[in-house]
DNA sequence: GGCATATAGTTAGTTATGCAACTATATAAA
DNA sequence: TTTATATAGTTGCATAACTAACTATATGCC
């Protein structure tokens, strides 16, 4: 095996599975810790929502990256928790709105609090401008493959 | 909201889920492409052990970075596949040490060539120096966290 | 209008993750 | 030696992902 395609392998590892799932559990944990019951998946719906309420679940898919079936969960949980309810569409009728509730509004600022201090946590001792390579880089994997 | 934690909200959905995913579900396509029908868990379990055979089950979560719940279940799934096997430590009661079957050696280069291929496709028009910085960024969010 | 096709969303089955609780064995301290 | 503690691994429960198959509605074409 040519010693650049081990270090391409190892680079899978980093690329794939350490800092993406270590930041959502810590996210997780910082939620938590607050008494925040809910999943960061949940929290990135309505992350979405807190941008943009009242729309598609197929906008949802689109903006969260996930396919349909993993929306369809997703709302249902949210619903069960009463943070979203599915509103008939007024213009098709094979289209539901998801809209927030005053409860998920409420959660808004202090779970972004949350968000950004983790975030500051993840990127200590990184300069703006490597953080900003990195997503470049990382942004260019995703056209890649998309 | 400031203006720069908007900034880093949309950070967060890049280093957590899009170009992980987006690696991880095309390096599934070409697998199964190619008719091989293991899921890259299993086969990121195989590629420790092809570096290093017959270590125990908590080598293997520290080397792929699961816990070991994780860990069990996707040796008991490699082990109805018939790709590794259960073996007793014989220094250690509590231990198993994990062994590739033939069947698993025989996957090695075929896999190997296509997730270098995936990687390439991935990392296309991306370079190498740029590679490593984001490595280092990724690496470095990691240690933040662990 | 009627038919083919595309789109929105749901459901079922398998795999995987995180967490907590558990068993069994090993190690260290009294 | 006994007791406490740490470690290796398993199991149960909840959530989430992917795939494939499905229902219902919309749209485009004849």
């Amino acid at each position: 095996m040519p010693n650049n395609q081990f270090r391409r392998g190892e680079l899978y590892s980093f690329i794939t599975g350490m800092a993406s799932t270590a930041i959502a559990r810590r996210l997780q944990k910082n939620f938590k810790q607050e008494g925040i019951e809910i999943t960061i998946e949940q929290w990135s719906v309505l992350y979405h929502l807190w941008k943009k309420d009242g729309i598609s679940q197929q906008e949802l898919c689109t903006a969260s990256f996930r396919d349909k079936p993993s929306i369809t969960r997703l709302v249902d949980n949210l619903e069960k928790l009463k943070l979203v309810k599915r509103m008939p569409s007024p213009t098709d009728r094979r289209s539901n709105l998801i809209v927030l509730t005053d409860n998920a509004k409420k959660l808004h600022d202090q779970t972004m609090e949350i968000a950004s201090r983790t975030l500051n946590e993840a990127l200590e001792g990184v300069s703006a401008s490597d953080v900003e390579r990195a997503k470049v880089v990382l942004q260019q994997v995703y056209d890649n493959l998309k």
